[in-house]
DNA sequence: AACGGGTTTGAGAACGTTCTCATCTATTTG
DNA sequence: CAAATAGATGAGAACGTTCTCAAACCCGTT
């Protein structure tokens, strides 16, 4: 078999299946679409001529009077970051069950192009929308979106002041469990590499990142050790620079010998600068991550993480949205689910200073 | 600010803006559009008017009249997976610089799943489309796509008979340059654990997998080893799959002495296996992965890889599907992209058999 | 033979845009 | 001062469906 495309291809319409058929448009239609009663025989007919002549309806048409897209827009930071990968795989394949395409947009953080991105789906017309918000503050574009009706849930934070559904996790909680078993160890010097921004609101549930700084800081407290915030690390979402700003911490005159990472990125980050150090885990230095990755027990030794479910807050998402499609008065929730700390082996006693 | 949706809220159109405006429908569409040519205080008071109604133009009905919806469908098998999602990160970029958004699908490699995909993407009238398709054999349905017109791209598999354009890589170089290491330090026995399907057609360029398996092959011969088709692990794409497989191989009575992975789901499933029997890399056994990951470089020792440019893939289709957009008849292309090796440090020489 | 109830069908409005064409106004030119 | 030209505007068709409503039809009952 071999094809080539037809330049000039236009596509057969609704009335020409139905002249074909001998049949109105409209009877055509109910024998398409299996609503409203047609004779069987004239349904078969319009069938037939459907086959024949490669029929294919026009959503966009259907979607105009129906009023519904059956799509929904998703927006996040970044589809190549593993957890918004499962989030997302999780929120299709639940959207799908019900019949619903996912509009997947890529932000990079950046509150610009989530923006746009909202204001294009919106024009799509999408039954519903998932927001990952880039910034707790910047939301009159979020306000906006719920204000005109179109159901919105938000993904890994929710927004004081927006009441829409959302699904979180308690990032506080995230902080403190991934901090605890490195004070358990009898660590003293615990520094965090984030991508948190400490300069934004004091909402611990503003930001992801804030929560589990906020988290880590009270684990230090509760055990009676000072928090020294220069060993908070913060800067951007990326790897490169997770890595250099661990290199940074290392080659203080004071170097932490314990590290947390609040997310994948973070931990690859972290441990590429400790690889390049020589150092080994645990060495030298003891790490725990936040966001589990199917990779991190492979090292050697296999790291431990606070776990967040990813796949269930993504589709947990998409049940609350196609809910809330299904009853648009519902109260707005916001789902809270469970962390886990997962032990394996990065985390030992600390070494002497300077051992290394 | 706090907001909440308004349930009876119907959205403002067109209509109504020119009516707030005072001008006839098609002037406000003027003004809106920015095309044609309107009074610019004319312009000012339509544009002010659409502000006041927070009016959003209907993309739905443009799309209806301009024929184009300025989407790209894109169907892989599961976005979870790096390589898509790099692959897919890339391409989305690529479109969204064009002003085309991207709906996607996954299929979990399941034909069926595709079809149901394609034809969806197809009824919404999809500017153009990016599959990489699960079967080489049951490609009816992309044959359908592309004679219907709407533009195709084939990521990472060409289909003989099947003249759209694609984007793929040298998958029987890819095959051989991951074995080549391994014979030239000594090794004899190597395994492959794949996800091929052995039993499909014989054409190497029809599906990734089988293509790396020719490959090995190549390889093997080339440099004067038997062949054993028993050290060719077939099975499903998962990585439980491989760790399994990878298992089996092991603790057969006559182990292999390196493995080959195609894929990184591969990869991480025969390392999880090697770790769960206690295995060193390299001293116990090699490993080549075709397919880069970003934590593979923290591992100890570093795997090396066969790297395989996904982002680059990606955003070549992208960059093929508009070009076609703009001439659709431009004549088909095949770009096959380069793969490295990059050696790391999981190939060492062969150890005595039963050495561990 | 007339009637009643259900099924089957068709005509046509509606969805909200874009875009063609004709009209009308202001400005320039001979 | 009339005519030509360019710019600004409006009326209305078109896109391809769904869906309401009324008409036609069929069958059994009186």
């Amino acid at each position: 078999m071999s094809s080539s495309p037809r330049p000039g291809a236009t596509r057969s319409t609704l009335a020409e299946v139905a002249a074909a058929a001998g049949v109105s448009v409209a009877t055509a239609a109910r024998a398409l679409g299996s609503y409203g009663s047609v004779r069987p025989e004239t349904a078969d007919r319009v069938v037939e001529a459907a086959r024949r002549l490669r029929y294919s309806r026009n959503g966009l048409a259907r979607s105009m009077v129906t009023g519904r897209t059956h799509t929904l827009g998703a927006v996040v930071a970044d589809i190549e970051n593993p957890f918004f990968a499962r989030a997302m795989r999780a929120f299709s394949d639940v959207a799908g069950q019900a019949g619903c395409q996912v509009l997947l947009s890529n932000t990079d953080e950046d509150v610009g192009s989530e923006c746009a991105a909202v204001e294009v789906l919106q024009r799509r017309r999408v039954d519903g929308m998932l927001v990952a918000p880039a910034s707790p503050v910047e939301v009159a574009h979020l306000h906006r979106v719920h204000r005109s009706g179109t159901p919105l849930v938000l993904l890994d934070r929710a927004l004081p002041g927006l009441t829409a559904d959302s699904v979180v996790i308690d990032n506080v909680l995230a902080g403190r469990l991934a901090t605890e078993p490195l004070l358990a160890a009898g660590h003293r010097r615990i520094a965090m590499v984030t991508s948190a921004d400490l300069d934004g609101p004091d909402d611990p549930r503003a930001t992801p990142g804030l929560g589990r700084v906020v988290g880590y800081r009270q684990a230090l407290r509760v055990a009676g050790v000072d928090v020294d915030d220069a060993l908070v690390s913060t800067g951007d979402f990326r790897t490169a620079s997770a890595e250099q700003r661990t290199h940074a911490l290392l080659a203080g005159p004071h170097p932490p010998t314990a590290l947390v990472t609040t997310d994948s990125s973070m931990t690859l980050g972290a441990l590429r600068a400790v690889h390049a150090r020589g150092l080994r885990i645990p060495d030298d230095v003891s790490l725990v991550g936040i966001d589990d990755a199917d990779w991190l027990p492979v090292l050697d030794p296999p790291v431990s993480v606070v776990d967040q479910p990813a796949a269930q807050l993504g589709a947990l998402a998409a049940g609350l949205l196609l809910r809330r499609l299904a009853e648009p008065g519902a109260p707005p929730v916001i789902r809270t689910l469970p962390v886990t700390l997962i032990s394996r082996g990065s985390v030992g006693p600390p070494g002497l200073p300077g051992d290394h």
